[in-house]
DNA sequence: GTGCTAACTTAACACCGTTAGGCACTTCAG
DNA sequence: CTGAAGTGCCTAACGGTGTTAAGTTAGCAC
């Protein structure tokens, strides 16, 4: 019986059940088919919602980056950068097979532009050069998606291979997993601190006086890190 | 007419025409049908010489991870991660579509566990802690992969059009994939001198004599950096 | 020469994203 | 109150995918 008295589908609802899919079942689980199954509909009737998968997945990807962080800014570089990683990673996390599809997308979309803005503003109104500003954020979120990629999507787990073969003891088999999170876990925040703390002394060395603020208190309030809106 | 006098097809030559696919028409652009045509041949006699799809990619990525090179630790840490890391990164630079493919394979091909070995073993041999050589490799990777992402496969670009949007100057459309590759060089090597620099900050205060060591000339020569073949 | 295996062929299966066309229901114009 | 327009679903179908099955013939061992 086609035309229902009220709606079955919703753009919010197809996202909802499509990322339900890609995490239970993988992002090679996801077909047209299958959702509109889940959803007791029809395929085609996805596409009077949505034209496309491809607009689908950056829909998704979309709502999830919405839980990235850059507020930290206002406190300063190093926290606000800390902030953004950390929150980067934790919302990647929380969804890992998604993560190679983002590898895809452009991601262009202006809350995305936007955020980049604000990393921006904040590292310049620290006293980092413009050039470099953008450096460190390429910089960050390289470390972000390479952290995403080795620990969520089960790609090159060598080093904790090694690291089981190194420490037998550890390696109970049926533990590897958690012992390879946990590894992952770890070589991020330390890969966080090691890049963070050449950034600190470079900025001690190019900008002195902003380099010995951020060593101690937060230097003169963030007014001005806000730059025009991009585009 | 079957089973031809001299064999038409071989792994290599499988491997050689697919990475050509790849390389020019993108990972998706690669279907096994097309493959075949490439090498007058109908689809399935690929699977005489490869069981499925994606154990000849495994392979064709193999192949490009050959020319990663670890062997610059018998110099010295530092220059054992900057070569790793250098060669790593170039030879993904080579074929970038194929970059996405390897964030899912698990690369757990002997010849991957040899590299990592010969990694950690070389840092270990500098002097650093087993647990965090182990953390400085993962580290590393992230780095190279995280970048070949950002870089190549075009995600995540809007680092570069908050650059371009700030100095219009350089912006010059048509300019920009070159603009976005320089700036994309540039901070793969600004993250790397961070963390490196980071790092040897660490070992000068964990491992005073190692650090010291490291920054004049190397340490002893590193035999023992060698370990026991793993698994 | 007979039989076995190797290396190909064509046909076909089940699935994929997507488009075309039909049908029942709501909404609004006159 | 009637009729037209448009909405939101349906089934059928197209061209594509990776892969399997079954058939055919060349080369080789005995």
């Amino acid at each position: 019986m086609p035309r229902p008295t009220t709606p079955l589908l919703s753009q919010a609802g197809i996202r909802a059940a499509a990322l339900e899919i890609i995490d239970t079942e993988g992002l090679d689980g996801l077909s047209m088919r299958k959702l509109a199954a889940a959803l007791s509909v029809s395929a085609p009737a996805l596409y009077f919602h949505y034209p496309t998968k491809e607009q689908l997945l950056d829909d998704v990807a979309s709502e999830i980056m919405e839980k990235v962080d850059t507020g930290d800014f206002v406190i300063g570089w190093r926290e606000g950068l800390l902030g953004w990683a950390r929150s980067y990673r934790a919302a990647l996390a929380e969804h890992p097979n998604i993560v190679p599809f983002l590898a895809r997308g452009p991601g262009q979309r202006d809350a995305s532009l936007r955020r980049a803005d604000a990393i921006h503003g904040g590292l310049v109104a620290a006293g980092w050069p413009a050039r470099e500003a953008t450096m460190i954020g390429a910089s960050t979120k390289y470390l972000v998606v390479g952290a995403a990629m080795g620990s969520f999507s089960r790609g090159f787990v060598d080093d904790v291979q090694v690291y089981l073969d190194r420490y037998p003891a550890l390696g109970d088999a049926h533990r590897l997993r958690e012992h390879a999170d946990a590894v992952d876990r770890d070589s991020f925040e330390f890969a966080l601190s090691m890049f963070v703390d050449g950034l600190a002394a470079r900025l001690g060395r190019i900008s002195p006086s902003a380099g010995a603020a951020a060593r101690s208190a937060p230097p003169a309030p963030a007014t001005g890190a806000s730059p025009p809106d991009p585009r």
